[in-house]
DNA sequence: TTTAATATAATAGTATTACTATTGTATAAA
DNA sequence: TTTATACAATAGTAATACTATTATATTAAA
C-alpha cells in the first residue's frame, strides 16, 4: 500500500493555491530544488521560471514574493513533521520513549517509508536546516503572524510540549524546550556540517552526534530533583 | 575613568578598514541604526548613503556588499562579548558562578557600565537577535569560513566551553552546549518578543524569563549522575 | 452553435537594487 | 612646482523585484 501525503496550507500565504494546478505544484517542487542549489539569497523567480520553462509573471500569480514561497514550504514542513510525530508515536506508551522518538525524527534523515510526498524529502530537510529561520527573522514578523502563518510551527511545539509535560508535569518551560529542541536540532546539524568547531562532532558524517547531544540535555532538563 | 573599547576585525571582511577614517566609522555606526530600523532585507547601501549624505560608491569602497558589513558588525559583537566574559569573570572563582554570569550576559541588556563603545549597545544587541544567524546561513559559508571570518565566534564558544569543562570535566558536548547557549539565548529572546507562543514567557517585558530557562537547562545538562 | 464570461499565462514593461568604471579634487611627496 | 596617491563623487550598467496589459484557451450561457 502506498499513499500520498498532502496538507492544507493557510491561504494567506499564497495568492493562488499551488495545489490547485499542475503549474502550481511544479513551482513548489522546483523551488525546493533550486533553493537547495542556490541558497535562498541567490534564488529568484526569474531563475525558477527559466528552470521550469515558464515566466516570472506566472509564478507571481501564485506567490507575492519569494519569502511567501519559502513560508509555504515551511508551513508544509511543519505540518508534515506534526503528522510524522503523530504517526511515529502510535503504540508507544512510555513518554520517555516518545520523546526519544521525537528527537530522532528531528536529527536523523526523514524516514522514506512513511507516506509518499510530492517533494524530495532529502532536499526539503536540507533547506529547512539552512533557510527555516529566515521565514520569521524579518521586520514584518508581527504583522504576518496575525494571519496565523506560523500556526503549524506552534502546533508542532504544542504537541512536543504535551509529551514533555507527560514526563514531568511540573516542568515550567515545556514550550521553550520544544522550540529549543527543534531550533537546536537544525543549528547543530548545520554547524556539524559547515562550522564543526562550534560543535563537538568527531566525524562530520556521524548522524547520531546531534541526537546524542540533544538526548542528553533534553532529558537532563526534565529530570526531577 | 572612562575608556573606549575597540577591536581588530579580520581584514578579509572589509575592503578598507572602517576604523581608519571618520567616514568608515560613520558607515558602521549608521548601518547599525538603519539595519535596526529597516531589517537586514530592506537595508541597502543606497538608503545608508542617503541617511549619511554620502554616496553608495563611497560605501562600496569599504565593504564589498551588505552581507560583509553585517559580518563586520557581528565580528565586532563576538569580540566584544568575549571581552565582556573575560571582564565579568574577574575575581569569580566558583565555576558555577562563572557560568551563571555568562548566561546573564547573553540574556540581559548589555551593561552600560563596562567601557564606552562607538556603537549603541541596545541597537547592537537588538540586531544581533534578529540578524546574526544570517551571516552564516548562506551558500558561501564554507568558502568564507576559510578566511577565519567566524573565528571570534569560535573563540567565544571556546571560552565558554572552558568554564563548562571546569564544572564537569567529563561532559562530552562542551562546545555544542556553548553554541546552543548563545543561539538559544538569541532565539528565545526573539520568540519571547515576537512569537511568544513558542515560549512559556508570561510577561513579554520579563527580562529574566530567558535567563531562568537557560540557567535551568544548562546546569541540568552538566549535572553528574 | 454562436457569443459571452472566466481563467490562465505570456508580453512587455517600470522601479529598485547591486555593483563598477571613470573622473575630479585635495593632500602629500619629490 | 610638479607628480603621486588617496579619496569620494559622478554616472553609469546589469540584475532583480514587481506589475499592468494583452493574448489565448476553456467554460458557460443564450
Amino acid at each position: 500500500m502506498e499513499y500520498q501525503l498532502s496538507f492544507r496550507v493557510n491561504e494567506h500565504i499564497y495568492l493562488r493555491d499551488p495545489e490547485s494546478s499542475e503549474l502550481g505544484k511544479q513551482i513548489v517542487k522546483n523551488a525546493i530544488d533550486l533553493i537547495y542549489d542556490l541558497g535562498f539569497e541567490h534564488f529568484t523567480f526569474k531563475k525558477l521560471a527559466i528552470k521550469m520553462s515558464t515566466t516570472e509573471a506566472s509564478i507571481y500569480r501564485y506567490f507575492e514574493n519569494k519569502h511567501r514561497l519559502l513560508l509555504y514550504i515551511l508551513n508544509w514542513y511543519w505540518s508534515y513533521m506534526e503528522f510524522l510525530v503523530d504517526f511515529s508515536l502510535q503504540n508507544i506508551q512510555n513518554p520517555n520513549e516518545k520523546l526519544a522518538k521525537i528527537i530522532e525524527l528531528f536529527t536523523q534523515s526523514l524516514p522514506e517509508s512513511v507516506g509518499k510526498l510530492d517533494y524530495n524529502k532529502f532536499l526539503l530537510n536540507q533547506i529547512v536546516l539552512s533557510e527555516s529561520s529566515k521565514v520569521y527573522l524579518i521586520k514584518e514578523v508581527q504583522e504576518i503572524n496575525t494571519h496565523q502563518v506560523f500556526k503549524p510551527y506552534k502546533d508542532l511545539c504544542n504537541k512536543i510540549s504535551e509529551v514533555i509535560l507527560n514526563i514531568n508535569p511540573t516542568y515550567k518551560y515545556s514550550r521553550s524546550l520544544s522550540s529549543t529542541l527543534i531550533e537546536t536540532a537544525h543549528s547543530q546539524q548545520y554547524f556539524s556540517k559547515n562550522l564543526p568547531r562550534l560543535t563537538d562532532v568527531a566525524d562530520q558524517k556521524d548522524e547520531s552526534f546531534v541526537f546524542n547531544f540533544l538526548y542528553q540535555f533534553v532529558f537532563a532538563a526534565l529530570k526531577k530533583d
